[in-house]
DNA sequence: GCGACAG
DNA sequence: ATCTTGTCGC
């Protein structure tokens, strides 16, 4: 992918919210929620953190069977977007197209902290990224931004999340304490096999690693580079 | 009109 | 997301 159809999907500045809406559709046009995928040898996982007018973009790439870290890349630039609901795909994509590009070791697969086809019109980040750069993707995410479900209790189980009649992801009790979490497809891969991946990256935390190291590592990267300016 | 609303 | 220490519970 060039510059130009980086800014063409990920661009936000001198549109306007309609625009990027029909932007949004445009890319859902080519989104497939059947498995587009072989074998997964490598998953990585994607989140952001913040400071000041600057958003950290990490990406750790993960090895699908032992889930240990192959590589990973992290990306700093100038917040471009505010947070609006619904509209989170222009406020972190450009970022995370960036570090994905950057990435050596191309993952088969990538985990998003956010929503897939769990959205008002099916544009989470999660299958947003994943249509328009044609990447299998899937979405996590700890707060229900539309839908319905019943909330699972026993460890392991997961619950049908609806929205508007159909099934859009799944709500899984994915550790003992914590609070079930949000999973849906992103592109390219079906609403069965979405929760099959997560429970697979799943090591006793909440979070499945792919997404819960690159929390992590988003998180510290921060940090380092905060302690630097704080040097000069 | 009111409330909800990923990160 | 971010600002932040201790603290209750398993």
């Amino acid at each position: 992918m060039n510059n130009n159809e980086l800014d063409y999907w990920f661009d936000p500045s001198s549109r306007t919210l309609e625009e990027l809406r029909v932007l949004q559709n445009k890319a859902i046009e080519k989104l497939s929620l059947e498995d587009g995928f072989g074998k997964i040898d490598r998953i990585a996982g994607v989140d952001c953190a913040y400071f000041e007018d600057r958003i950290v973009c990490a990406m750790p790439v993960l090895d699908y069977n032992t889930l240990e870290v192959i590589e990973k890349k992290y990306i700093v630039q100038k917040v471009a977007f505010p947070y609006i609901p619904t509209y989170l795909n222009f406020r972190e994509g450009k970022a995370i197209a960036s570090v994905f590009m950057e990435l050596e070791n191309k993952p088969d697969m990538i985990m998003f902290d956010s929503c897939g086809i769990n959205h008002p019109i099916k544009a989470g980040m999660a299958t947003y990224f994943g249509a328009a750069m044609d990447i299998p993707t899937i979405g996590v995410s700890k707060k229900i931004l539309c839908g319905d479900s019943e909330t699972p209790v026993e460890v392991g189980e997961s619950q049908k999340l609806m929205y508007e009649g159909n099934q859009v992801g799944w709500l899984l009790k994915s550790n003992k304490r914590s609070n079930p979490i949000i999973v849906a497809p992103g592109h390219k891969v079906s609403v069965e096999s979405s929760l099959e991946i997560v429970k697979h990256c799943l090591k006793g935390y909440k979070l499945p690693e792919p997404t819960r190291l690159a929390h992590m590592y988003a998180a510290e990267a921060k940090k380092e580079i905060l302690e630097q300016k704080d040097r000069n």
